[in-house]
DNA sequence: GTTCGATTTAAACGCATGTTTGAATCTTAG
DNA sequence: CTAAGATTCAAACATGCGTTTAAATCGAAC
């Protein structure tokens, strides 16, 4: 048996820190003490706490975001076309998939990753970024071909509300359900997504109901 | 003009600060100084930075729920009985018409809470599960009325999905939009919801296309 | 076996933090 | 006016932090 490296350590050790009290509440102390190794290590291996952050981020992310371009291309290659659960599936699915790694490592990077998303820290936000835009650009383009004639603007947010949907959900919930969730997750923003093709030209008395007081300057 | 007493103005900056750089990063010096008071004002009026993080989240929270519950009542009120939209609608758009409110504090606001939801901290749950169980209960009777026959544990977990979505969109989008974002997420979700009544009774094509290799332990 | 770079180690540095203290200053009532 | 309580204030305390340093140890190449 081949004993993990040092950054390897390091890495699994503060990813579960990271994630079970925070970014600054969890010390390299801590971190160092629990993956059995140096303090200084983590500046000789990483440069700074802040590097080591990045570096837990980029080493899952990664592998989540080719696991569900794969799973993308799977579904594109399909003979009769990609339908729209297939597609929100390619993108759910391997997020929920990665919460039965080793130990449930996957579950703990996903409050990590939920984590971030609240975070304000610029550097993060732009590491995350560049590592998620082409992403989100493949699976937009895909469900805007399975959806013709959408408002792009539209598609976007309600893209969004299924990312806060399924971040929020694997932050929230326990393991053992994360199948059956997904499962739901998907059909709940097909529906949102099929349900809702147009916006409401003028406005409705839907959703406006008596909100004009509440939200407009009363001109 | 009435000077905002010590204890109103700690609360704003607080808020404030701990919205834009998190709970830790934000120390007390800063926020002190930000408010115009002495150091040692936190620990007389409040008791610890803890405190005043459970103060911070209960000012407001107590306003939103509220608002929400009036909304719903005024939903539930109607002749002909409230349509989901209505009681989606009395959920979404308090929290986005908070985003109004001087300075927008309200949109900070947001922010903070859903740092509140991805923390671990245990005390700050509590504090929040208290304000937020018995208006998510009455949320949750309210949409069942709406579609009657409805798997509970199903409807639960949606209303999970569309907490994600709001918590998460309006932490992540900019102010001028919100008008906009609710009419959306109200649709959306409505559409979800409806869209997806009962959950396949045997696992259909649509969603497990090629899952059971990675979900499932082959056996 | 020696040398040289890569790695690990223990110790310390400087600093910012939350919190406490005790005196000074307001506020209010008798 | 004065006494008492509530509030503010400047200063210090203890602690833990991220980071740095320089010596010790390891591992391969000559």
């Amino acid at each position: 048996m081949t004993e993990p490296t040092t950054c390897d350590r390091i890495l699994d050790a503060a990813e579960a820190l990271f994630a079970e009290q925070g970014f600054h509440p969890a010390s390299l102390r801590q971190i160092t003490q629990a993956a059995g190794v140096n303090l200084a290590a983590v500046h000789y291996h990483f440069g700074s706490k802040q590097a080591l952050l990045l570096a837990v981020f980029r080493r899952r992310l990664d592998a989540l975001n080719q696991a569900r371009l794969a799973r993308l291309e799977e579904a594109l290659a399909k003979a009769d076309g990609a339908r729209l659960e297939d597609v929100l599936d390619a993108f759910v699915y391997p997020a929920l998939a990665f919460s039965r790694g080793s130990d449930a490592d996957g579950h703990r990077f996903m409050q990590l990753l939920m984590r971030a998303f609240a975070d304000r820290d610029e550097d993060l936000h732009a590491a995350i970024s560049s590592e998620y835009a082409f992403v989100m650009r493949r699976f937009a383009d895909a469900i805007a071909q399975t959806l013709p004639g959408r408002d792009p603007e539209l598609l976007r947010r309600q893209l969004d509300f299924t990312v806060g949907a399924l971040t929020y959900t694997m932050a929230e919930s326990s393991l053992a359900d994360t199948r059956s969730i997904a499962s739901d997750l998907v059909r709940f923003a097909a529906a949102g997504l099929r349900g809702s093709g147009q916006r409401a030209a003028s406005h409705d008395s839907t959703v406006q109901t008596g909100a004009r007081s509440t939200l407009e300057t009363s001109s």
